[in-house]
DNA sequence: CCCAGAAGTGGAAGCGCTCCCACCTCGTAC
DNA sequence: GTACGAGGTGGGAGCGCTTCCACTTCTGGG
């Protein structure tokens, strides 16, 4: 592997101009600028990047921190979306991204110790969960770092983007109420997240606000297979429901499986609505009638985030919030 | 940030011992260890892996090197089981893996500019195609690695792992044949990849053993949307097919809803086989008769391979190849 | 025609780490 | 009692790069 010191030889320059033509090139006359332009093809000279972060204090590199499941990762739409944008985003910069998925248990330890090694200069982190307090972790490093999701610990930390769930829940599920549902129930995300919570807590005030009992609730976990066992707890214990509130489209997904199982038409016998609007809600049967998350907004706005304090122009906590929109489909 | 020369003086001892401690701890007296760990432990010492590198010569860090949109890499299974495998493999070395999805065009130009530029000691290519030429690509830069699934060009210089795909569509295919069918038409994967190709090869062995026609060709992209369209085309042009052989399970679960809408009954109209056997084979309707590709057996025997390279074991190229294995279910 | 300042350059000091090598202490075998 | 080797240890070089600073060369205005 040729070094500096050859390019800068095969130049008839210093190291010290050979790097400066290199790197912005700023100061450099033209003709040096050449030279060395030159050399660097004709020696194929690749920068190493070792010694390079050792004296710049930077790695050029942004973790994607994601504490779930590989296989949730990998099955999930919304990291597929996520993942592109943030991408896309840092690829404009020059950063490379660099994905570590945490399982829950010792793995957390191994992603924290990596993060607190310097191999990174920041992290995005996405689908985080109350106990591997990450937002409280990070801020104890230091880390320069932008949350997608409110962490629902040691918020005021850090820096995040969030749609509004709340709201965002409670509009969808007034469509089931003005559609005549008196019976409606809710498989929420999982409660150790805040789209878990707040989607929950969103379904909850518009029932409470229509005077609508709120005890039809299951706890789901974001899967189509979970959304499908967590239906058919709920036709089970409460038979009677006419309305189903379903906190991510993937579950309603499954939802609508075990509900076709159970011979429940949809929306006639029961309406349903979905969260996310990520695809898989134009293609299920019916349509869902769901709420759009703009997830290439909140990882824009995030990437934004993280950028602004790499740059250092930011270092205290900001948050964005995005509105919630409605899609009216045929489920409901 | 506490450097190696601090723990040393607070442990009472050289950079050099404090060092040899830390990695491995040979020819250190215990007396000598347990200082360090304390100093280690009090001041929050981490090693800065950029100055450790710069002298190692390596990363500890391993690519995952993906030529395909993150759409797909985020929605067929076949890639959460080779990750989850990789990872868990190489988590046991205490090498970092890192994703490089990397579409064609210059994105493709980033990433072998970033595997040239040394920061990674060795890639693991999946779900390469004929024109990203990575097996070529990587053997001139002389980078350690290892491909799942075999190159279709360049073969030769790299060490891979394949499924015997001939064989297997082959012999799936026989099961069509077996059961009667006589008119069998093939949704292939791209033919710029050998899992499409030889496939495809397979399909038409079987089918000119036995004397059938082997025109009902369709080449799809291993989506499950592309499934569908392909399938659209084939009862299009095929309309008296009573056979169909799908090279993934993906693809098939979109043909089975083409087959659905255009009102075939399966396997009573027309029977059809799929490839993989990673899950969705079990839940479409009918469930798929396939063949089961041993992933986390190439996922596993790949990283060996690489990992052989990465410890100077071996340096010529060598091949694993695994035999297919037929899933019986209800489609065929 | 001279001189201030801009523009370009190279020397050299590190960044934090590993590892070679020289050394120093013992215990042990003769 | 001497010699030797094993077990520990520390000094110091150097990995390849950026960047500070001092220096030289230009330019243009007075």
């Amino acid at each position: 592997m040729p070094t500096l010191d050859e390019v800068a030889r095969l130049a008839g320059v210093s190291r010290a101009t050979a790097s400066r033509a290199i790197n912005g090139g700023s100061r450099v006359s033209a003709k040096a600028a050449q030279a060395v332009a030159e050399a660097v093809q004709t020696l194929g000279y690749v920068p190493n990047p070792a010694a390079r972060s050792l004296v710049t204090r930077r790695t050029d590199t942004v973790a994607m921190v994601v504490p779930e499941s590989d296989e949730r990762v990998f099955s999930d739409p919304f990291f597929a979306r996520t993942m592109h944008v943030v991408t896309q985003v840092l690829a404009q910069r020059d950063l490379q991204i660099l994905l570590l998925i945490a399982q829950p248990g010792d793995e957390m330890q191994r992603t924290l110790r990596y993060l607190r090694g310097g191999h990174v200069d920041g992290a995005i982190v996405v689908s985080h969960h109350r106990n591997d307090a990450l937002a409280d972790h990070l801020a104890a490093i230091g880390l320069p770092a932008a949350f997608i999701g409110r962490p629902l610990t040691g918020a005021e930390k850090v820096f995040y983007t969030d749609p509004d769930n709340i709201a965002g829940a409670r509009e969808v599920t007034n469509i089931l109420i003005e559609r005549g549902c008196r019976r409606i129930g809710t498989i929420t995300g999982p409660i150790d997240m805040s789209a878990g919570t707040d989607r929950a807590a969103g379904w909850r005030a518009a029932l409470e606000a229509a005077g609508l009992a709120t005890d039809a609730v299951v706890e789901g976990d974001f899967t189509e297979d979970g959304g499908e066992a967590a239906c058919e707890i709920l036709l089970r214990d409460h038979p009677d429901i006419d309305g189903l509130m379903v906190a991510s489209d993937l579950m309603a997904a499954g939802a609508l499986r075990a509900l076709g199982r159970a011979g429940r038409r949809v929306p006639d016998d029961i309406a349903v609505v979905g969260y996310d609007d990520l695809g898989i809600a134009e293609r299920t049967t019916p349509p869902l009638t769901t709420v759009k998350n703009p997830i290439g907004d909140m990882a824009r706005e995030a990437v934004r985030l993280l950028l602004a304090q790499l740059d250092g122009t930011t270092t205290i906590p900001r948050r964005v919030v995005f509105a919630p929109e409605l899609v009216r489909r045929t489920s409901a």
